[in-house]
DNA sequence: ATTGAGGTGTAACAAAAGTCACCTACAGAA
DNA sequence: TTCTGTAGGTGACTTTTGTTACACCTCAAT
């Protein structure tokens, strides 16, 4: 467990920028942190949400999972930023709607929602800072519809693997074919026609548990 | 163009259970009524939003279009519900990625974007107010979504269909196969079919401009 | 080295949705 | 009335995506 000048430290070069130092510092106070290997599941549909994440560093995969075991890709949470639907999840005691996966080690900062509530009174910078992340994960919604409705399997795929690119910061994607198709909510067999389309067109190379990229 | 006693009682009405006194008083004092005929477009994609609707009475329809003129229904606005995302876009300058079009003849109340600002660090109701729209417009494109994932067309259909007789209030909608196949991003020969289907199983009967539901 | 599990390749087929072509029906204008 | 534009019906076909089945490969555990 980290001590408190170090979180206040990852406060401050996460979000001091944007936050206000007493504020900063309330945080700190408070904060708790969990750290995650890649992978780990960190909110699962159904679970009552009683603490905010922030990011602090890492990545942060956030789908849609019905009943029946679908899934869906939904957006990416990054350092510095927060899923706010979690905030209005928590106050008004409803379970969660979505599923958040590490997509790497990460670092976040968890806080009571009781002061959610009391910073969203206090602090300016605060409100701001969640109001615009609801836009932010609002047109991140967006975009998947677009891509859902407007774009072909193919071109969805490519779109997912440059994205994957981006984020990771690695023109190397350790995915398998599987874990693609669950994210774009499709099947192994389909995506995997789809790859071997896009080597062929040298746009990517596919090994065992990695794709490469190749133009970008 | 209503006057203030009338505004006030209209906010009254329809936001007095969540919002203080002083509030709608101010509120009133600022807002500007803009009413609608049926299949108004009150925003197109590309506007400049420098006001901020909040919906009296009748329904907006909200969607997404893309550069090609394709387009997708996103969500239904009713009284006492706003847009927050325009609230964003206006804060921030960026255009309106989003269509919306009245469905019935329809009465907003406009508010500058300046004011917002103002009730925001002033009001906790408002801030309230904001949030809450903020997470019901996520869930509701949530729903989008998981509509267009994980179900099918036919689905789908008639999934619109129950929205819409059970936001018109009427079990007779007035719509062409064409707006159908628009607002479910279609084509109108596989809308037409598949109502065809809907009719023949005697969920729906199928008029010119017209299609009324039968069970529900 | 053998075994087994998970990952990938691929052919053959099926289902869902979209497209094209052309038809009829209806309503309002000329 | 006839004409014209819009709405809707339908068959034939294509494209896209999903499914099934099975082969082969790799790697780690035994």
């Amino acid at each position: 467990m980290r001590n408190l000048v170090n979180k206040k430290a990852l406060l401050q070069e996460t979000l001091g920028y944007i936050l206000e130092e007493e504020l900063i510092q309330e945080m700190s106070e408070i904060a708790r942190v969990r750290e995650t290997v890649a992978d780990e599941i960190i909110i699962h549909v159904g679970d009552e949400l009683l603490m905010i994440p922030i990011v602090i560093s890492g990545s942060i995969k956030v789908s849609r999972e019905n009943a029946s075991g679908n899934e869906l890709l939904l957006y990416y949470i990054e350092g510095g930023d927060t899923c706010a639907m979690t905030l209005q999840c928590c106050v008004r005691k409803v379970d969660s709607q979505i599923k958040a996966t590490a997509m790497e080690p990460s670092l976040l900062l968890m806080f009571p929602v009781e002061n959610m509530d009391k910073w969203m009174d206090k602090y300016k910078s605060w409100r701001s800072f969640i109001l615009s992340s609801y836009h932010s994960r609002m047109m991140e919604l967006m975009e998947t519809i677009d891509a859902m409705a407007f774009m072909r399997l193919d071109e969805r795929l490519l779109k997912y693997l440059t994205d994957q690119v981006k984020l990771m910061g690695s023109m190397e994607l350790n995915h398998t074919h599987q874990q693609i198709a669950d994210d774009l909510h499709s099947s192994r067999v389909v995506i995997s026609r789809l790859l071997k389309q896009l080597e062929t067109k040298g746009i990517i190379a596919i090994h065992r548990n990695k794709i490469v990229m190749k133009e970008f």
